[in-house]
RNA sequence: GGCGCAGUAGCCAAGUGGUAAGGCGUGGGUCUGCAACACCCUGAUUCACCGGUUCAAAUCCGGUCUGCGCCUCCA
């Protein structure tokens, strides 16, 4: 298995800390507001590696946070005139919502913040003894220069850094030993939620907080660590910094980073007009959609949104569905029980289909590769199923594409509730008229049916049912 | 200014040295009472452009053009 590793800009192979364990890290948002659809891709991205892992036998420890202290959270809490605290806690329970709807498997832990903050003030200590860190009138800085692997993970070099944003990086940074020097702790203003520290009422800067929550729930060392490629630099770069410097370890030994979730080629931002949430899609798409449009695309490549995307996302996930619910259909109906010679054939055929879905995903996560060989593995069921093939079979078929679909975290079967009795009535109605060449009254109760979200197909096998 | 990514059919998108996967869409056909589903056929002599390396390049090297990202809160 290989996994593009932003640290060496190259594949590497996967090799656990641990035998048969993955711990994963993986920044969760900022809580200040609905998640928007580019909050979306990595958690589908990173929760898709997770199901592959599980898919492959490992026991995957997945950890993500949510930050629920920020400058945006406050503000947010002023404007609507409640704590910081019920904002947080309402747009976590959204999010949650959110990744429900997008079959986003719970994590292991999704520690808080504001839970956390003890530990971080440990680590702050930590990096001050150690002299990675000092305190200038309540704020803790940490000492960029001092750490000689600065700059690693996002091959950038202190100096061109400094040279390059001189400009934007010294402006009122007066109390820093060095304009690169970042930020643990910041002191309290008024009104700002705060807590006790040895430096003053206060709260943790964003960097320390992934720092202090992974070593918590994962350890000193963790096998990979993700996030959005922006967060690159600076803020996967100052975990590693700060981890490093605090635990005497490497940190995490693989990083992985998605692109981004571009409108109209361009990024997403409120002052652009162009920005969506989840929820906002959820309203005008299935979420399964969503899902199946963004690994549609490698994770690491910018990846374009658009209503002609989605349409075209929703009519490829309809075929897979269709063939899902065309055997399940077949199965209700067939006649013999037990798989035939020539079907054990077949089905030995459908092997390389498997196979390529796990090559493909096996070279860092080709979710674009794996979703053809499911399309081959598609036609492949559409051409050699029957109203004579046997139930065994079928359900072999059927198997083994929900469990391919569902590694991708897609959904194929879809709920088939109960039909209501007036509906199951006009269905025979129109059996009935249909034998009586009554083809009006037909067409016009299938018509009806469809208003009501229920399309109709006539088989072979009798009348095949399913919703919009 | 520094660092980096990308440019493959109408659209999306794999493929990173051996002669262009897959999906959506289009058009034609089969099936159907008609549909729907499905199936068959339909598509790039060619991978932004120009040079080079090689028996062989979309794939490697150099250059040009175009688009985008990071360097500042950001998934």
């Amino acid at each position: 298995m290989k996994i593009y590793n932003t640290m060496s800009k190259s594949k590497e192979d996967f090799i656990p800390l641990e035998e048969g364990k993955v711990k994963m890290y993986v920044c969760g948002p900022t809580v200040y507001n609905y998640i928007h659809i580019g909050n979306a891709r990595p958690m589908i991205v990173f929760d898709t590696v997770r199901r592959y892992f599980e898919y492959k036998g490992y026991d995957v420890n997945f950890v993500s946070n949510f930050t629920d202290v920020d400058d945006k959270i406050i503000k947010k809490a002023n404007e609507e005139g409640v704590t910081a605290d019920e904002i947080s806690k309402r747009y976590i329970a959204e999010c949650k919502k959110d990744m429900e709807g997008m079959n986003i498997e719970p994590a292991t832990k999704n520690p808080l913040a504001t839970e956390e903050i003890g530990g971080m003030i440990d680590m702050i200590s930590t990096l001050i003894e150690k002299g990675y860190a000092y305190e200038k009138n309540g704020t803790v800085y940490y000492r960029t220069r001092k750490f000689a692997d600065y700059g690693k993970l996002s091959h950038k070099n202190l100096d061109d850094l400094q040279s390059g944003g001189r400009a934007l990086l010294v402006t009122g940074e007066d109390e820093k030993e060095d304009p690169l020097d970042f930020v643990l702790w910041k002191p309290k203003k008024e009104g700002e939620p705060a807590w006790q520290s040895p430096w003053g009422e206060g709260r943790p800067g964003w960097h320390i907080e992934c720092s202090e929550m992974s070593k918590k729930y994962l350890g000193e060392q963790i096998d990979i660590h993700a996030g959005g490629e922006d967060l690159i630099f600076p803020h996967h770069e100052n975990e590693i910094a700060q981890s490093e410097a605090a635990n005497g370890k490497p940190f995490a030994k693989y990083w992985m980073h998605n692109g981004f979730l571009n409108i109209d080629n361009r990024k997403m931002s409120k002052s652009l007009g162009n920005f969506f949430t989840v929820r906002e899609i959820s309203e005008k798409y299935d979420l399964q959609v969503l899902r199946f449009f963004m690994l549609s695309a490698h994770y690491r490549s910018p990846l374009n949104f658009s209503a002609e995307l989605m349409e075209a996302a929703g009519n490829g996930l309809d075929r897979i569905v269709t063939a899902a619910g065309n055997l399940k259909f077949l199965m209700e109906n067939a006649g013999a029980e037990k798989m035939t010679e020539a079907e054990e054939e077949l089905f030995a055929q459908t092997d390389r289909f498997k196979e390529n879905f796990e090559k493909a995903m096996d070279d860092d996560f080709n979710t674009a590769d794996a979703i053809a060989a499911i399309f081959d593995f598609v036609k492949f069921i559409n051409t050699n199923t029957d109203g004579n093939s046997s139930k065994e079979y079928l359900e072999k078929l059927h198997d083994r594409l929900v469990t391919l679909a569902d590694v991708l975290g897609i959904i194929v079967d879809r709920e088939e509730e109960m039909l209501d009795e007036e509906i199951e009535a006009l269905i025979e109605e129109r059996q009935a008229a249909r034998k009586n060449r009554d083809f009006a009254r037909a067409d016009q109760i299938r018509a009806d049916l469809l208003a009501k979200g229920i399309v109709l197909e006539d088989t072979r096998e009798g009348v095949k049912w399913r919703r919009a």
